[in-house]
DNA sequence: TGAATATATGAATATATGTTCATGTGTTTA
DNA sequence: TAAACACATGAACATATATTCATATATTCA
């Protein structure tokens, strides 16, 4: 059994890290679900559609004139935060008033703009 | 009340609901920015880098190890990372030593796996 | 009831993105 | 100095994703 001392990193003299950094980690379905999650808030039009919601509860069309975009697009994006659990729906008649579902949306909203602010 | 009111939603009625929102929100710069940020945590293997980095810093080879992946993979991902400012490298001899740049990459992390944790 | 309105959704398309493969760069060591 | 190693990177490919268009569903009101 030749048990040379390899210097090198990729072989391994670092597995007693590798494997406490391992031992450390989440399940990965939790890491998959953080991705899923923090996906939602990494396109600008669904960023866009939570900063409006921030402010207040507001129907399709209106989030629509806000972003500027078609209505269709909107109700798309809408579809993606609500199976999200992101937003949450309410109908009134022929419109359906969107609103964030959960106090946490805002919380990571507000931390990433404090984040890029702090960049300038 | 002597106010004829339209019914519908998406030709006038609304438009100081519209305008007060539009008013309140941010520049499209900064929505923009903000789903580049996260955007980098929109993904499971970032997600996994990122989480790896929270424990310790960490060489490359030794992150591909610790998330079962081809290092280049990994080497594409924190090029990314490094981009968004969300990890920061430091060379030494052959290895790059990678770690978060930055208190805010580990807020958001928690504050995601704190809203994930409440969905159970 | 039928027309107008508000929203949702399937299909198609264009674009963005992640991984692999091959290879380049820079460092250490024999 | 040449070989071994750690990492970076360009190109190619497959997949994912966002938007548009056409149309379906549901509600209100004449």
């Amino acid at each position: 059994m030749s048990k040379e001392q390899k210097s090198y990193c990729c072989d391994e003299v670092h597995d007693d890290v590798v494997n406490e950094v391992i031992a450390g980690m989440p399940p990965l379905e939790t890491l998959y679900d953080l991705a899923e999650l923090f996906k939602m808030f990494g396109d600008s039009t669904r960023m866009g559609i939570i900063c409006a919601l921030s402010q207040r509860e507001m129907c399709v069309c209106d989030i629509a004139k806000v972003l500027n975009m078609e209505q269709s697009a909107i109700s798309h994006q809408l579809r993606l935060l609500r199976t999200a659990g992101l937003v949450r729906a309410r109908k009134s008649g022929k419109s359906v008033f969107y609103s964030l579902d959960d106090d946490h949306v805002y919380s990571i909203y507000a931390q990433g703009l404090e984040h890029i602010s702090e960049l300038r």
